[in-house]
This record gives C-alpha cells, structure tokens and sequence, in this order.
DNA sequence: GTGCAAAGCTAATGTTTATTAGCCATGATC
DNA sequence: GATCATGGCTAATAAACATTAGCTTTGCAC
C-alpha cells in the first residue's frame, strides 16, 4: 500500500471516529508513521484527504448502483431472498471501509452540499435504485405482487438502513439488530410475496 | 430569555450548522451578543454546553414519548390518519428546535455512549414506541389488521425518519420529500388498513 | 446607602493546529 | 557517476482556541 493510500486508509479511520474536526493532521500523519509536514508531499491539505475520501465513497457507490449495476442472482424464493439479503447485510455492517465510510458521510454531511448529496445517495437513492431493480425482476417472475417497485423499494430497504445505523452506534447489540432486520425481512415476504 | 438559555439557544443553532468541533465557544458568545469569557459564568466549560443541549434533547423525548405518552386522537379512517400525521410531519420537519436538535444528535452521535443512545432513541425506540401504541389502539378499533404493533410501527415509521433526515441535508428538495412521504402513508394504509 | 452577589469586561496564557520553508536521503534515469 | 524528482525530516510561523485571572458594573437586600 502506497503512503497516499495509507493517508487515505488512516484518515478515514479517524474522521469516522473523531470527526473531520475531531482530528488533526498529526494524528493521520502519526497513523501513517510519518511526520505531519510530510503529509503535504501527497495531498495540499487536511480538506484535500477528505474530498479524496468522498471522492472514493461515490466512486464506490456509482459502480455498485450504476448504470450497469450488479443485483446478482434473483432468489427464486422467500427463504432464499432473506438468506440472501442477511448475508448482504452481515457483510455491509462489518466491513470496516464500508461501515467507516458510512459514519464518515452521516457525521459530515453538513459541511458541503456534495457530502450531503453522497449521503442521501448512500441512505435512499442509490439503494433503492438497486432493490427497486431487483423486486421488478422478482416482479417479472411472479414472486412479487405487481406494484411500483421504487415505492416498494423504499419499504424494503428504510428500516434496514435505520437499523444498520444504530448498529454503527451501538455494536454491542449487534446480534439483536441483525435479529430486527430478519424479522423485517421476513414480514416484508409474508406481505409481499406470493406463497 | 435569560443569558443562560440564549447560549444555549446559539449554541444549538451553531453546533448543528457547523458541528461541536466546528464551532468555537467566540462564535457562541457572539451570537448571544456577549464576550467569550463572560460565557464561563454561566458554563463550565463548552462540554457543558453541549451536555445540557442534549440533556435538553432527552427530557424533550421522555416527556414526548414516556410513560404517559400522548398519542392523541386515535384516527377513524385511513384519510384521517395521513391527514393528522402528515401535520405532525410537516411541523416535526420545520420546527427550527426539533430540527436543529436532529441535526446536533446525528453529527454526535459517536462522540459517547449517551448521545449514541439519545439518538436511537430519536430515531428508532422512541418513535416506535409511541406508534406501536397508537397501533394497538387502532388494531382495537378494528381499523388495522392484527399484527405485531411494534413491528408495524417499524415499517411505518422508518422510512418517512430517512426522509425527514434527507430534507435536512437538502431543504430544498423539502416537497418532493413531504410527497413522498405521504406516498409512503398512503401506501401503509393501502397494505394494512381494512376498506 | 452599604454590602454583596451576579454577570459583564479586558488581558493574558498556554496549547493546539494547519501549513510553510528549507534541508537531506534515496533511488531511478540518462 | 551526475541529475533530479520523490518523499522524508526539523524548525518555524501564525492563527485559533478554551480557559483563567482579575477588574468593574449593576441591581437587589437590608
């Protein structure tokens, strides 16, 4: 790993855990295991690193929600839906980049009206994108009941981000959370799913 | 208002326009129209500050959603229902209080445990609690189907507090999300309520 | 009206912070 | 082997910041 992507790596650890203000550049240079001036050698200032963290957490969330975007394997029914989506969600709240990410963008999305859009982008639209993908394909092979599949998205996916942010705040229940989102996942299949 | 309650009026304002570490202890004592140091004698320190904000914040809650909690009129058709929460939703949206503090909470949140706490409470246990009460109450009335009440409130809820959290981030987006909100509503009671 | 506490002020302090200047080593290029 | 860019370092700077010390004013109690 290069020394810019160390920066990037040790940055992000500590803007999500202290905030962007919370940290200092010699804490991210002390991370990294260079002095503070050297730092300056690979990006023009403590904002640069930040627009290079935001930078990166769209350029993440374009690929996996673009235009070309991966549902993977349409479940073929309930139980494998909801295997499907714990797994999905099991790994998207421990994934250390994505969780730090995802605390980075709710703690800053004030500061400029690009992390804001990013935010929104991350907690609804491009979620939703996808899911909304995903239940018309289910939609076209009769596993869901014909309905405007962005409308459904919306229900599908709302509790479960709510519920991964708390995870993110409170890890210590996390057992009970991913117990919440399954039992969400499953009444959104008894509601919703043809039997 | 007295001094005590203007500081922490401005600093409510400032911690969720520009974070608790974005904001200097000068900015507030400006904004109450006294000098820095004139501060101390009514606050210990700026933590002070911020610990009576978010105390504030919680007897706020508790008193909203506590023991005795004020559902208020439990509606008698599914019209009423989106009419009366669609008010308690514009009003929660705009109340310049409500919406600052939401904006202070979601910012420090990972700053410690008690305001982690105070903000699931925000976002998820307090909310819920009140709806799965009115809830029950309506499953009395025969209106809702029977179900579990705090499951359902889940549903119902969580997607209009990621909406609400959005309009924060982008009030200029704020009709299309009170639109798709009510959508969500009208959607809730198509699925649960009986005709 | 004297005493006193509350709440304002200025001045100062000590620390932290982001950033710049300028020097040195290293390792690749010609 | 000279050249030179890259990336590290130390030292320094200038600003911002939270907080303290200590003085003054104000207004109420008696």
């Amino acid at each position: 790993m290069s020394t810019k992507e160390k920066i990037l790596d040790a940055a992000l650890t500590l803007f999500s855990e202290n905030g962007y203000d919370g940290t200092s550049v010699e804490q991210i240079a002390n991370k990294v295991g260079i002095r503070a001036p050297s730092l300056y050698k690979h990006y023009a200032g403590k904002e640069e690193i930040l627009n290079a963290l935001i930078d990166s957490a769209q350029a993440h969330y374009e690929e996996m929600f673009g235009s070309e975007m991966n549902i993977g394997r349409v479940p073929e029914s309930g139980e494998e839906f909801i295997r499907a989506e714990m797994g999905r969600i099991a790994f998207t709240i421990r994934d250390p980049v994505i969780r730090k990410t995802r605390m980075l963008l709710v703690q800053e999305q004030f500061r400029s009206e690009r992390i804001a859009e990013v935010t929104t982008m991350h907690q609804l639209t491009g979620i939703q994108r996808m899911y909304a993908k995903l239940l018309e394909e289910m939609m076209k092979k009769g596993l869901v009941g014909e309905d405007d599949p962005a409308l459904l998205a919306t229900e599908l996916t709302a509790p479960a981000v709510l519920l991964i942010a708390k995870a993110d705040r409170q890890p210590q229940s996390l057992k009970e959370i991913e117990e919440s989102i399954e039992r969400h996942l499953r009444h959104f299949c008894a509601v919703y799913m043809k039997k």
